[in-house]
RNA sequence: GGGCCCGUAGCUCAGGUGGUUAGAGCGCGGUCCUGAUAAGACCGAGGUCGAUAGUUCGAGUCUAUCCGGGCCCA
């Protein structure tokens, strides 16, 4: 009937098998068939196959496979399409690692088209490996057929987006302040920085002073009048380590809050007046001083003062920023001006803790300046080149900007109105490639609007379910709300083409949103070039078109797009959408929006932004509907994963000593699944152990006795509710699991679900089967020991169906053996199964209480016992129990069988609450947990005693003997390899103590260890004899196989 | 510098809406039990619940500040 199950498993080979059988059975495929069943639809966020997969991309692929299989079960049709993401700044990093380039000059002299080919043919490299590792994991996932980024249809959709975008005026040409390199002209991006830090770096620390010179019209003038009416030049005094900036200043930032103060010192020319924040007084001026005046931040704003350096005189041209149009958004366009006043602002950036709390703006040197530049609609002033050399007519035009520090410093000291300078050291980036310092240098940009559709992003954000749920308005919620423009392009060269057209003539853009129209629009001796264009650089750059306008040639811009551009875009991508027609066809079809989706937390910015920002612009509405966020996964020690560290986990050592079930289980069960988590072999190993061995015992010693019976499921069924009250109690167990698990993974929290099971697990292992053990050893095949087995057996197929999507491969087996075995009908797979249900009328939650009640006298019993120093073998006579309560008291009467044959003991009795024993035996412990009162050896705990009667009679003394001997004997069995069937005699040899024991217990001795005779003397050939100490006894003991 | 998360035994983690003496597993020492078990039971050692202040009759739990770790953004 069932296949025999080694207890000394070895999971990774039985996984194996399971996949084979998968394979055989082609049971992917048939999990997604049904088309009456309703879609649940799961989109992949598609990894980069340029590195072998990590531990991380396990966790994120169970928490995937997990919720996609529960669906399967619970009658939804999944739709799993993989994926791959294969453009992008890493990717171009790697290979001019391994191509020896240093520069964007150097890509381009080796040329485009090859360095291209080079980033296709990386992105691929660890394909397989990816593969082999998700079927191994049993993540089941189309991988035959997945969208990949860099396929023309998928950038074609890209493009159309951008088109939907374009139409309705949601892109636009803006500054963005940028990391650069000024010796690799380049940008850089932000892990290229991070990768570059370096601490204690010395940088020049200036302390300057603005004249103070006039006051805005819109602003009152009784700060000015004030600050003035002491009859002393006034100064306002900025910190910087950048002196090469100051050129650029157009504005002084203060925080409006905060108090300043007017102090009168000695300048180079007599008695001055400097303003700068009260707190930083002390530690910033030197020599004498004296307050003259405290003024809030908000009197100074809009008081204007001198420029240290007029671009004009310079020959450097001024701009503005003018609001894009529509909301106020992190973008801004610049216009030229003539000129511009400086002036006071007010800005939530300032710092009390260094500096003077007044900040020197620069907008085109700095994010925060920018965007303080782009909120007041500052002046903009550029007086640096690419190169980092100092533009214009300066006394240090010509300088690299370093090297102009000196000079500035200089001038401005020359002039007195350099305050004092110093050294200052603090962390800051180089350029990773050349060790160049990087300049914070405002440059052009493609934005997308994105800060039109704040609002709708945030209630877009409102109807997704975030697990866990801290994320929506935390982490994700914050960075929404403080959303800025999304800045798109990329000078670089493997990426989405942005296909943006400028007329060389007139200047107009055009965007193209489908190859069609790229055909079409191309000039005449162009359209050919078109059919089988591959969509990148350098192929699509060559396309001229025709200009709407003037029928000037038109040419593209040379950025590509941001990468998460194109995984945002996969909703769409994946299905080569070009209208939105196809659009409402995917929402019809229940592919749009996704009912799922499951990434690590580092993708708020990323992946999870894309996607909702992308389809919020489009369709109005989110592309996903349930998100598990994970945690980052930390090495043993709590450190983060990295190669430098190296202490990355391969997750195919685990894969091959533990095996997938293992460290899924791991996964889902150590941690909840946004807290990060620490993983190793070792963690991995003691799930294997405490869980799914376990339950493999329980398992195995279930399979072996319904061979020895013979039990057949379909024929000896018990009845639905069974007279065995440890039978009903873990009915009633299994059935409260039932309802827990499928709540659990209904509400996206595997976490609980399978913490349940394992307590369960452990409920059934170490209680009911431990209670039950006798039942099923009993030599008639009886009412209650098939109750045993039906029941067992119900606990079992529930099990490998509670956990199918947990360890898709042991709950296999285990159905395997168990359910289809048995019912030809039954589906090929558990994971074609449908998910149980839980049958409310088998719980009985009096009986669990009881049953609990039952385990913790047990345990006070057993304490007392040890206590005593009465092993558990020697029968006692009585025990005295005292509960919390009456509903307590009224379990007694059911769980006393159980207690009795716990502890072994002869009765159990209940004590009244106001019994004297207990009440003397509280008075003689104090605060101790135990005491002996008289013959009495009592345990209290929490309201509860236990106390049992250790004097022992010559008979109890006698059938603890009796038992001495079944347990030698048992072992004997054992060490001599008879099988737990076979029928024995027992031979033995002693004093007359021991001849007594056998006289009155030979019954007994003779079921407990299946002996057909018992003999004095010793076994013949083949038999086992032992010499042992009995009680003080020398005694012989032999076994024989009959 | 900003946002979010975490901090409970040597390690991994539980501890709805505040409420007796803060729990489990692993590991360690001991005892016991064993016709499934590489298992299990019981005891022991091991905790200022990151720190401080507050709210409260009462705080691991609520509030504030700080410290440490992590992530994201500057």
């Amino acid at each position: 009937m069932f296949k025999k199950v080694n207890s000394r498993v070895n999971f990774p080979q039985l996984e194996k098998d399971v996949l084979r059988y998968w394979g055989e059975m082609d049971i992917v495929n048939k999990s997604e068939q049904g088309e009456d069943r309703p879609l649940f639809m799961l989109y992949e966020g598609p990894p980069t196959a340029n590195g072998s997969p990590g531990v991380h991309h396990v966790l994120a692929r169970a928490f995937k496979d997990i919720i996609c299989r529960y669906k399967t079960m619970k009658g939804y049709r999944p739709l799993r399409k993989g994926g791959w993401d294969t453009h992008g700044l890493p990717v171009e990093l790697e290979v001019e690692r391994e191509l020896g380039l240093k520069s964007k000059q150097q890509i381009e002299e080796y040329g485009i088209e090859r360095f291209n080919e080079k980033c296709r043919e990386s992105v691929f490299r660890y394909v397989k490996e990816w593969e082999e590792l998700t079927a191994r994991i049993g993540f089941w996932v189309d991988m035959k057929d997945p969208y990949v980024t860099l396929d023309n249809s998928y950038i074609e959709t890209g493009w159309w987006i951008l088109k939907q975008m374009w139409d309705k005026g949601l892109i636009y040409k803006g500054m963005k302040g940028t990391p650069h390199c000024p010796r690799c002209v380049s940008s850089l991006s932000s892990h290229e920085v991070a990768l570059g830090y370096e601490e204690n770096v010395p940088d020049p620390s200036v302390y300057v002073k603005f004249p103070l010179s006039g006051f805005e019209a819109t602003a009152s003038g009784n700060a000015y009048d004030r600050v003035m009416g002491h009859g002393l030049p006034v100064y306002l005094l900025a910190w910087t380590t950048t002196p090469w900036t100051l050129p650029g200043n157009t504005a002084l930032a203060v925080d409006p809050a905060a108090d300043y103060s007017l102090v009168e010192v000695d300048g180079p020319n007599g008695k001055e007046a400097l303003v700068l924040a009260q707190a930083l007084v002390d530690e910033v001026v030197k020599g004498p001083w004296k307050t003259l005046d405290t003024l809030k931040g908000s009197d100074l704003v809009a008081l204007t003062y001198d420029k240290l350096y007029d671009p004009g005189e310079f020959g450097v041209d001024v701009y503005q920023f003018r609001p894009p149009e529509g909301s106020g958004g992190g973008g801004a366009i610049l216009e030229a001006v003539d000129g511009f006043t400086p002036r006071v602002i007010d800005g939530d950036f300032v710092s009390l803790d260094e500096g003077t709390g007044i900040v020197h703006i620069a907008p085109a040197f700095g994010d925060e300046d920018l965007t303080a530049g782009r909120h007041s609609s500052l002046a903009f002033v550029q007086q640096v080149d690419l190169q980092g050399n100092i533009t214009g007519s300066f006394p240090f035009a010509g300088k690299f900007v370093k090297d102009a520090d000196q000079d500035i410093m200089a001038d401005l000291k020359g002039r007195g109105l350099l305050y004092h300078r110093g050294v200052y050291k603090h962390t800051y980036p180089f350029c990773w490639r050349c060790k160049t310092p990087v300049l914070y240098y405002a440059k052009e940009s493609w934005y997308i609007h994105t800060t039109a559709m704040k609002e709708r992003l945030i209630a877009n954000n409102r109807g997704i379910n975030w697990h866990p749920d801290y994320i929506k308005e935390g982490r994700f919620g914050e960075w929404l709300r403080n959303g800025v423009d999304w800045a798109i392009s990329r000078e670089r060269y493997w990426g989405t083409p942005i296909p943006f057209w400028q007329c060389e003539s007139c200047g107009e853009y055009h965007c193209v949103g489908t190859i069609a129209e790229l055909k079409a629009m191309a000039a005449p001796e162009y359209r050919e070039q078109v059919d089988g264009l591959d969509l990148h650089r350098p192929h699509v750059d060559e396309v001229v078109l025709e200009c709407p306008g003037c029928s000037g040639p038109m040419r593209r811009i040379p950025e590509v797009m941001d990468a998460w551009f194109d995984s945002g875009a996969m909703p769409v991508a994946q299905w080569n959408v070009t209208s939105q027609e196809e659009v409402e066809r995917l929402r019809k079809d229940g592919l749009f929006p996704a009912d799922y989706i499951s990434e690590a937390v580092d993708q708020t910015r990323g992946w999870f932004y894309s996607l909702l920002a992308i389809s919020t612009l489009i369709t109005g509405e989110s592309s996903y509907k349930n998100v598990i966020c994970l945690g980052l996964i930390l090495d043993e020690k709590g450190r983060k994963m990295s190669k430098s560290l190296g202490n990355i986990v391969d997750p195919w050592d685990v894969l091959n000593a533990q095996g997938a079930d293992a460290i899924r289980w791991y996964l889902f069960t150590a941690t909840r699944p946004g807290d990060s988590r620490r993983f190793s072999q070792k963690l991995v190993n003691e799930v294997v152990r405490r869980f799914m061995l376990t339950l493999w015992n329980v398992y195995s010693f279930f399979v072996t006795y319904a061979e020895i019976d013979g039990y057949d499921p379909n024929r000896d069924k018990a009845p639905d509710k069974p007279s065995s009250e440890l039978d009903r109690w873990i009915l009633s167990e299994v059935n409260c699991l039932i309802s827990q698990v499928d709540d659990s993974l209904d509400g996206y929290d595997p976490t609980t679900g399978g913490r349940r099971i394992q307590e369960f697990v452990d409920l059934l292992s170490n209680w009911y089967v431990r209670r039950s053990r006798r039942r099923f050893w009993k030599s008639e095949n009886d009412q209650d020991k098939l109750s045993a087995y039906s029941t067992l057996y119900t606990c079992l197929v529930t099990l490998a169906k509670l956990m199918a999507p947990y360890t898709p491969f042991m709950a296999e087996e285990m159905y395997q053996n168990l359910a289809r075995s048995v019912d030809d009908k039954a589906p090929e797979s558990v994971h074609l199964a449908a998910f149980p249900v839980a049958d409310a009328d088998l719980v009985d939650q009096p009986l669990m209480e009881a049953t609990r009640l039952a385990k913790r006298l047990s345990s006070l019993g057993r304490d007392a016992r040890s206590r005593a120093g009465k092993k558990v073998r020697l029968p006692l006579r009585l025990a005295l129990v005292r509960t919390r309560d009456a509903s307590e008291s009224g379990h007694i009467e059911s769980i006393k069988g159980q207690l009795m044959e716990e502890l072994n003991i002869k009765e159990i009795r209940l004590l009244t609450p106001d019994d004297p024993f207990y009440a003397e035996a509280m008075k003689a412990a104090g605060a101790a947990r135990s005491v002996a009162v008289g013959d009495y050896q009592a345990v209290l705990d929490s309201g509860y005693m236990v106390a049992i009667d250790t004097s022992v009679t010559p008979q109890l003394a006698q059938e603890g003997m009796a038992r001495e001997l079944v347990h030698r004997i048992q072992n004997m069995r054992r060490s001599a390899g008879f099988e737990v069937t076979d029928r024995i005699h027992f031979y033995y040899q002693g004093p007359d103590d021991l001849e007594r024991v056998i006289a009155g217990y030979g019954d007994y001795i003779r079921l407990e260890t299946l002996s057909e005779e018992i003999r004095r003397g010793q076994p013949g050939e083949g038999g086992r004899v032992e010499a042992q100490k009995m009680e003080g006894m020398d005694i012989t003991l032999g076994v024989s196989r009959v």
